[in-house]
DNA sequence: CCGCATCCCATGTGATACTG
DNA sequence: CAGTATCACATGGGATGCGG
């Protein structure tokens, strides 16, 4: 159980031992989004082992990164303050990855909470702040994102609601979010499908999240 | 030999199916410091079997995050500009771990490359940007650095050289960054040895050097 | 049902030895 | 020096079971 060490004395060995091993970051970029029972994590982790989870879920609780929330009648668990700060780390692995993502298979998924936060790997807090208050529906595939930026904030939750802009995506929403593919030809094309409002905000929506390809 | 995947259509799953095996970004860590030949490597990281290694090395040229430098009559890896990339990846994976770091144990070594690396997490751009330019030579342990600040700029090295204070320090350098401890006091009870130069400098490397704890 | 625990097998890892 | 080869073992993956 003891989690397997590296022998040196370094600031990067230590955050491999701790959240290093296979699926544990990725159970941080969950817990990120918000607290999860264990059903929703296995849910957002689809090919994860449950004895994996189940493991997994007791190494992080062990070193401090997360906990199950005190007072809540069901067992829910949630990062601590510490685990909270490991956001920079999967921000940076996100925009890094997101280079070398090519085409989406049959078998991979956008799940909820990995595109809520590329979303917010790829918000631009300096041009949201230039911009007018603007909330957005994405649905893309299983995934259905309430998105609020209000200036410097932004918000993602799961759910629809009374928004400016409603539209549905696939995968090409990368496309989108690179650049590679316009808001117009997006629209033109069917890769976008704007469900309701002006389809002029698409290009809002593109300018507040980048993310380089 | 095909990454193991996780399924998912996704920045963070694509980044730790290419550096998320186990010893990986600590080859990367090391090569961010300047290319290295495979026994410098092994050096670097001494628990790494040799067979892990080679595996390792053949996998991250396979995706392109290092290779083997051109028209070198040796054999040197070195990054490609997208290996390189990572680096934002292993400061903030080092800065995060660093709080975790507790007292060093006796089979845990501090390589040049790991403090190297530590340093460039440590360095406070903005603050060596207001002070004098300043060389150090930092002895620690086993590692030999050649620290000089000029400026914005830090460049770390290995070795000797004239430089305004030369002082030999232990694993109580995680203290001296992290604030734990002053600089008189590291100097005093001989945490911290000077070996040439003014004592007072001291206090200048560790505003110039800091994180958090 | 939810939250795991158990079992079994495939694969990856680690230590050591060895080679071009 | 820069890796292979080999083998024991730990971990991961998938299916299944099971108590609260």
């Amino acid at each position: 159980m003891a989690a397997r060490e590296y022998g040196q004395y370094c600031g990067v060995t230590r955050a491999l031992e701790l959240v290093g091993e296979r699926w544990a970051m990725l159970i941080v970029r969950d817990l990120l989004v918000g607290p999860r029972r264990y059903g929703e994590l296995a849910a957002g982790l689809p090919r994860i082992p449950s004895n994996i989870l189940a493991t997994r879920l007791k190494e992080l609780q062990e070193c401090g990164v997360i906990r199950r929330a005190p007072r809540s009648r069901v067992i829910v668990y949630e990062l601590t303050p510490y685990g909270r700060e490991l956001e920079p780390v999967v921000l940076a692995l996100g925009a890094w990855g997101f280079k070398a993502m090519g085409d989406p298979r049959e078998d991979q998924v956008i799940t909820p909470d990995a595109m809520t936060m590329a979303l917010r790997t790829a918000f631009r807090e300096d041009i949201a702040s230039t911009l007018p208050a603007t909330s957005y529906v994405a649905h893309l595939g299983l995934a259905e994102l309430l998105v609020r930026v209000d200036g410097p904030r932004l918000d993602v939750s799961r759910g629809d609601g009374p928004v400016d802009l409603a539209f549905a995506t696939g995968p090409e929403v990368r496309l989108l979010l690179s650049g590679d593919l316009s808001p117009e030809r997006a629209i033109t094309t069917g890769a976008v499908e704007i469900l309701r409002g002006p389809g002029r905000l698409l290009e809002r929506f593109t300018r507040t999240f980048h993310l380089a390809a």
